[in-house]
DNA sequence: CTTTTGTAGTTAGCCTCCTAACCATCCTCC
DNA sequence: GGAGGATGGTTAGGAGGCTAACTACAAAAG
């Protein structure tokens, strides 16, 4: 993800004495707001590495464990389908699940297609719709990668305990169901526009 | 970042269920990863919408307000700088502070230079450098946009208490240590890459 | 004083994300 | 049953990340 953020957090002290100057500025939210978002940043940068060293990425290694089902795949066993092992799915069904759009799914298809991990088929009742079904490859990748990744969570969670998870998964929600709520307003973006107030033109 | 994260994500249930087929899988540890990356996620969102509502990128705001330092632009109005009120920084210490690679940091001058919101100048004494400092637009820019700025912060955390705050902090803090500390092997990346045991070639 | 090593910045090429526009197909409704 | 709208998928073009390779310069080592 890198994402460009500080990666020494500014002290509790200089937010304090930015509070002075702007008046808008809480610093305890805003203490919190970046820590937030700089652990969830190593946390991530650390699992993009991880996956890199498998040669995946991380928006393409969300699309296989979408389209990944183990409980299915014991019971498509038992009928004996072979090289569709899991559920299929629509490209547009993915791209709601992961949070993305149609266009950035076409694209993950399309290298984890050109990779051999994933095929597409044309929907037989729909011909608008396509069918996006997991490789054997892909499912043996899947099966040899999946416990050093857990292993992995396990590691950078290990400093909590098991309440202190609970106490972190509690206030995390409470922080997503309110940004969930909270919604920008859409107004036409530009190019580092300036408000009349503040234009130099 | 739309980082291709789980929009819903996975009940307990299913993580325990998961569990029984791997046993690497930590449910708990599983469950706080999971909500600290949806979280961030989402938040994150939030605040580049509004930035783009402003005609800017998250990373070239992180540049701006690295370069940004009211109390320096204070004391070098005493002075009266000018166009200087900043303190200089070079790309190198940009990059290193924003936690992105130089060539980033170039194109990310490249774009807020285009724009008119950065300048680079050559050091005078070391010819291999430069150093890039914020236009009065920029200044503007940033006064105009910061009070809605922290306002978003503000918003977004606030269904925390100040102690819950605090809680929330000192957890992410000790995710945050521990994760700098565990670094991932540096191995040769490939493509999708199988381990012998599991490759079908 | 020359050579080697290291450092600052850029360039080129790739990947993933976005929006906007575009077809093809389905569905609804007159 | 044909027109208009909704839906599924792709394409095109942009931005911000990355690595690797390159240039220019500085500094250390011989």
């Amino acid at each position: 993800m890198p994402l460009l953020l500080l990666k020494d957090l500014p002290r509790y002290e200089c937010l304090l004495e930015g509070a002075k100057e702007f008046p808008d500025l809480d610093p305890s939210a805003c203490e919190a707001f970046l820590h937030l978002l700089r652990t969830s940043d190593e946390v991530f940068s650390l699992v993009e590495k991880d996956l890199a060293v498998h040669g995946i990425s991380h928006g393409r290694f969300g699309v296989l464990m979408l389209l990944w089902n183990p409980a299915q795949r014991r019971i498509d066993a038992a009928h004996a389908d072979g090289d569709c092992p899991s559920g299929p799915r629509t490209p547009a069904e993915l791209a709601d699940a992961a949070g993305v759009t149609r266009a950035t799914m076409t694209g993950l298809i399309d290298t984890l297609e050109r990779d051999g991990l994933v095929r597409r088929e044309p929907d037989p009742t729909d011909r608008r719709m396509m069918s996006v079904l997991l490789t054997e490859k892909a499912e043996r990748f899947l099966v040899g990668i999946s416990p050093a990744h857990f292993k992995l969570m396990t590691r950078i969670m290990a400093p909590l305990s098991e309440s202190e998870r609970k106490t972190l998964v509690r206030l995390l929600t409470k922080v997503l169901e309110n940004a969930s709520e909270i919604a920008v307003p859409a107004t036409e973006p530009a190019r580092a526009r300036l408000s009349p107030a503040e234009s130099p033109y």
